[in-house]
RNA sequence: GGGCCGCUAGCUCAACCGGCAGAGCGCCGUGCUGAUAACGCGGAGGUAGGUGGUUCGAGUCCACCGCGGCCCA
């Protein structure tokens, strides 16, 4: 009669995609993860943040890096008894998404997006949000990042832009939100501001561009002029003053009848012979009137306003020009900042469409870069060109349309983050950055070098500004709610719908309109640890019990996104940062140390990974291969070590175990346990090394140290099969039932056990199909996490095992040099140490000597007596038995019949060892005699071995 | 131009506090094998990116330079 198995019988070769496909379908089937939750509710909380993905294109390789790292911290502290909610998250707005859209229908830019209408452009992108999140989540199922997505937050709802709002309104009311200008590269055909990173799309080496230089005739000596140089002659009627170096040396130089000022290490730009005069500093220069070379500004200019005179600037320098540095407020950053900084005023002399207004009457209507040649041509004609020619540089064009970019103000609104910035420093300074050199590194420099956050986006698809101005007076208001406006709270505040909205004004009784910029999605995504609560509004319990964060991750990039903006509203609005702990993470680059992209073809396929390696593969990879924070190196050749090296390493101690296991009818818990110091030295070894491992892992998760969690499983791993299975082979194979054997059943299955829920936040697929077939179907998940046993600790006789071991290594490598295979027996090894019995039986097993003395040097005797010589060919047949029964396809615990045809010592040896043979190979009956029609084999020409499976 | 990180064997990466330069993969040789897709032993393979400094002693600390990556201007 078949009795059950207590286990269910384990492949030895493993489809761990399979595996892990069944696993998701359980999860999925049993409700696992809501069931780890609920099991917790009520428990202390360990709060979590989704740091929402932008919901535009499919998921890569680099993704499964953090959410691998967001998902393990979460499932530690679930294991921990901690209430981990994990609320999955979409980033909906943005360019991105636009930009998707608009390749999608054809078009390009501001003006063939209105007149397709606001209404169905935004309409598409809400769509095109919804089509990739489904992606997003079944590639996140796939590799086991738990989140709940069915109660994901959407950047894009009510309940979260009037969070968003109320958060605006709040710095409104503090005074920290102001409209000013803002100069960025600026498409005048598609009439938008590019991201930066669309700008880097965009760049174009060998760019022809006019290269001039101008007189800037002095107010109070005509005869005299500043000589300044230009690639941009559309800007000069822009010109408001001109900027040297303080610190650098000019001179005046006399030259066919007139003087020039330029600086003297820029005296080659001079064309023919001149007569330097006088020397002077930047200094000297500044506060001197000159000119304007165009009058068109002169009109606009107020009463006490001053503008045509030398400022010094601490940007000019002498590499290029003339040292003496043209600057155009509007169309320059560098030069925006300086007007400010001096109180310069200035006006636009060009419209959005790239055009002179009607003011700058000689060039009116016309495209400034058309504009150039007819601006230089006006200039030589009034005699204040000096020079003209052309130069060749890199310049940026709208990656779209190939127009070429001006930089270009722009209003915009800001939030004053600089009136915070000593708080921000300060939150950053109380937050633990891993690595941690990124507090002060790269996330401090950047706060160290605040500047106020430009939030408005000159777009469609975005949370609308909640600002409204005063078409009459001006007089402008923040809103905070939806029901501010008189709408219902789940009204759709989407462009174009909320432009329709006026207000009355409160001042002059007008009417007042939005402004038409929508939010830097950045502020959306910041704004997530109270809009995703709907908060003020709504659930301010649930915000504040999840307020701040213990523990975010995203790549290293996000220092100047999500890190950033999180930091920034939370400092404003509550005081403090909205995480304690965050890991920053490197880049994943290919093979070769090159960054990953679509362009270059180097991408690795996430899906490919995960039904070729598995996905636990994929995520172990990230947590070991190099230091939290560095870049990843990733080739395939990386995750087949992973499957090969450790993965299936610890499945086949899993197998190993699992089939023994059964064959003897092991039940844990069954007997009682045998007390640890009655055990074998091997088991209280490995349960000593066991307890080493659950603290070390504890204690370097707590410190959010991954690779240093576990790099020692790994080595653990190693070390339990390559050592302690190694070794115990025979106290699972061998006959009948003991304490020996009941003992490494009990510690091998602890051990398993064990690492099984150490490994459950790693590599949480292989951790829950070893549980669950060991614990009675239970998941891993649900299990708590492992706690080090002290008094299973001996660092002694761990010392003692690392050292039998390396004897071992002397050992193997002198028998080798002796060219004496290990089969054969030898008398003794001598060691420098002694060992404790049991430990010195370990190594003359291994060595297959059959004393270990001590003494000064290491040696081993080799000599071969004649009963040595006979063991050492028993041994010989043992193993070819063994070879025959696993070709015979027997199962391991088949009894057999043995039979034998020798001579000579042969014959000797299989009569004087037939005991020995016969328990090796689980014979019954060892005979001389080879009965005909039974398969065998001949060993080394002499004996011929054959058997049969008993009945 | 500035900031941060990295540079150690052919490749991927280690080494607590300054104290004899290591592992895995790959290669060559060899052994072992009824858990293993393995494993063991031996070998080849290193100017630790470069230069200078501190020190009895530097891969490790300091300065400068070079290369790569990321970010900013």
């Amino acid at each position: 009669m078949q009795t059950k198995k207590t286990f269910e019988e384990v492949t030895a070769k493993p489809d761990l995609p399979a595996v892990e496909r069944q696993i998701v379908e359980r999860w999925e089937r049993e409700g696992t993860f809501e069931e780890s939750l609920a099991r917790r509710r009520g428990g202390p909380r360990f709060v979590f943040y989704e740091g929402p993905p932008t919901a535009n294109g499919m998921p890569g390789t680099h993704h499964v890096e953090a959410r691998a790292f967001k998902d393990l911290f979460p499932r530690y502290r679930t294991m921990k008894g901690d209430f981990v909610e994990r609320k999955a998250g979409w980033d909906t707005h943005g360019l991105p998404v636009e930009l998707e859209v608009e390749k999608q229908l054809g078009i390009s830019g501001k003006q063939q997006i209105e007149e397709f209408g606001i209404e169905r452009f935004n309409e598409l992108c809400r769509q095109s949000v919804y089509r990739y999140v489904d992606a997003w989540t079944r590639f996140s199922r796939r590799m086991a990042f738990w989140q709940d997505y069915e109660h994901a937050y959407w950047t894009l709802t009510s309940d979260y832009i009037q969070s968003v709002w109320w958060a605006l309104k709040t710095m409104w009311d503090r005074g920290l939100i102001y409209q000013d200008f803002r100069v960025a590269p600026y498409c005048p055909r598609c009439m938008t501001p590019l991201s930066s990173h669309e700008l880097a799309q965009g760049w174009q080496d060998d760019t022809p561009d006019p290269s001039v230089f101008v007189r800037f005739r002095l107010r109070d000596d005509p005869a005299t002029s500043f000589l300044a140089w230009t690639t941009t002659p559309w800007t000069l009627p822009g010109n408001v003053a001109l900027a040297v170096g303080e610190d650098l040396d000019y001179v005046r130089v006399r030259q066919r009848g007139e003087d020039l000022i330029l600086a003297e290490a820029r005296l080659e730009v001079l064309e023919g012979p001149y007569q330097v005069v006088e020397r002077l500093k930047g200094a000297d220069l500044v506060g001197r009137e000159y000119e304007p070379v165009f009058p068109y500004l002169r009109d606009w200019m107020g009463p006490g306003q001053r503008a045509w005179y030398v400022v010094a600037a601490d940007f000019v320098s002498v590499e290029e020009g003339t040292g003496i540095v043209h600057t155009a407020a509007a169309y320059g950053a560098d030069d925006l900042r300086l007007c400010r900084e001096k109180d310069i005023p200035f006006r636009h002399t060009v419209d959005l469409q790239g055009r002179f207004v009607p003011q700058v009457e000689k060039f009116a209507g016309m495209f400034v870069k058309e504009a150039d040649a007819h601006i230089v041509e006006d200039l030589r004609e009034r005699g204040l060109l000096y020079r003209s020619g052309q130069i060749r540089h890199t310049y940026p064009f709208c990656w779209r349309c190939r127009t070429p970019l001006l930089y270009y103000a722009l209003d915009s609104w800001y939030v004053r983050t600089t009136a915070v910035k000593q708080e921000l420093l300060a939150n950053n300074l109380a937050t633990n950055w891993v690595p941690a050199h990124v507090r002060t590194g790269r996330m401090g420099d950047w706060l160290e070098n605040n500047v106020d956050w430009a939030i408005s986006r000159t777009r469609y698809w975005g949370t609308p500004l909640p600002f409204w101005v005063c078409d009459t007076c001006g007089a402008r208001r923040c809103v905070g709610s939806a029901g501010e406006l008189g709408l219902p709270p789940d009204a759709d505040l989407h462009r174009p719908y909320i432009d329709q909205v006026k207000l009355p004004c409160a001042s002059c009784g007008g009417q007042m309109s939005r402004v038409p910029e929508v939010l830097d999605v950045w502020f959306d995504s910041g704004s997530m640890p109270f809009a995703q609560r709907g908060y003020p509004h709504r659930g301010e319990e649930e915000f504040r019990a999840s307020f701040p964060a213990d523990f975010i991750c995203e790549a290293m990039d996000q220092t100047r996104g999500w890190f950033y903006s999180l930091l920034a509203i939370s400092t404003i609005l509550f005081g403090c940062n909205a995480y304690r702990n965050v890991i920053c993470l490197g880049l994943l680059l290919d093979a070769q140390g090159r960054k990953q992209s679509k362009s270059r073809g180097n991408v690795l396929d996430p899906d490919y990974l995960f039904e070729t390696y598995g996905a636990d593969a994929v995520r172990w990879f990230f947590y070991t291969s190099t230091g939290v924070g560095e870049n990843y190196r990733a080739g395939e050749a990386a995750f087949k070590e992973i499957v090969r090296r450790f993965l299936l390493t610890l499945w086949n101690v899993y197998h190993f175990f699992v089939t023994y296991a059964n064959v003897d009818g092991f039940v844990p818990d069954r007997e009682p346990p045998v007390p640890v110091d009655r055990r074998p030295v091997l088991d209280r070894w490995l349960l000593s090394r066991l307890s080493h491992l659950v603290e070390t892992v504890d204690r370097a998760l707590e410190r959010y140290d991954v690779t240093g969690a576990a790099r020692p499983i790994e080595v653990f791993v190693d070390d339990l099969s390559n050592w302690y299975v190694r070794r115990s082979r025979r106290r699972f194979w061998k006959s009948g039932s003991d304490l020996d054997k009941l003992a490494a059943h009990q510690t091998l299955y602890e051990v398993l056990v064990t690492l099984a829920r150490l490994l459950a936040p790693f590599t949480p697929f292989i951790a829950e199909a070893i549980h669950r077939n060991l614990c009675r179907d239970e998941s891993v998940h649900l299990a708590a996490w492992p706690t080090a046993d002290p008094a299973v600790r001996d660092v002694r006789l761990e010392q003692e095992m690392m050292e039998a071991r390396e004897v071992v290594q002397a050992g193997l490598a002198a028998r080798d040099a002796a060219r004496i295979r290990v089969r054969q027996p030898l008398p003794s090894i001598t060691a420098t140490r002694a060992f404790r019995p049991e430990v010195a039986a370990i190594i003359c097993e291994e060595l297959n000597v059959k004393e270990l003395r001590v003494g000064a040097a290491f040696s081993l005797d080799a000599t071969i007596t004649e009963e040595l010589r006979l063991e050492g060919l028993a041994r010989e047949a043992v193993r070819h038995v063994q070879d025959l029964r696993k070709r015979a396809g027997l199962a391991v615990d088949d009894r057999i019949r043995l039979y034998h045809q020798a001579h000579g010592a042969w014959a000797r040896a299989l009569e004087r060892f037939a005991d020995y043979v016969a328990a090796e190979t689980l014979a019954t009956a060892v005979s001389p005699g080879r009965p005909a029609g039974l398969d065998g084999v001949r060993v080394d020409d002499d004996p011929w071995i054959g058997l049969e499976r008993s009945p």
